[in-house]
DNA sequence: CGTATGACCATGC
DNA sequence: GGCATGGCCATAC
């Protein structure tokens, strides 16, 4: 697509590393403040169809509530990857979730980063023991 | 320009 | 936890 808004949606994904997952409101997050996730949902849709170069990896983008929104294929392509969802289709965004973009990279192309939520948590020790 | 639609989200019950 | 509602805003017609 020649589409300016979904090619800055497109280049914030590509910057999803491997092994994580991002929600839809997230990458709107970063794509601009006008921006929302029903947008990112409608960008990721449009892949379907045609595939830009370089290849965006859409399965990395679910929903905010840790499940993925398009079906068991997109599950297993991220447990290729190393993420691990639960029996109900959970995954921990917590320990998979992504943090945000570099800010160096973000700065230089105008992107937003990942305020609020992450940076210092409390440390409950409520996972692994 | 008005309306319908959507791989969403926060809230409330 | 699930289900309904309202809000969100770019696209397609």
């Amino acid at each position: 697509m020649s589409n300016p808004l979904y090619q800055r949606i497109y280049d914030v994904v590509r910057h999803i590393p491997r092994g994580c997952v991002a929600t839809y409101g997230q990458v709107a997050t970063v794509v601009g403040a006008t921006t929302t996730a029903r947008e990112v949902g409608e960008a990721m849709a449009a892949l379907r169809d045609t595939q830009p170069t370089p290849p965006v990896p859409w399965q990395r983008v679910i929903n905010a509530q840790g499940k993925v929104s398009t079906g068991p294929h997109q599950q297993h392509l991220l447990e290729q990857e190393g993420v691990v969802f639960n029996a109900k289709g959970h995954t921990d965004l917590q320990r998979f979730g992504w943090r945000g973009p570099d800010p160096a990279w973000a700065a230089a192309h105008g992107f937003a980063l990942l305020n609020e939520v992450n940076t210092e948590k409390p440390q409950l020790d409520l996972f692994g023991r």
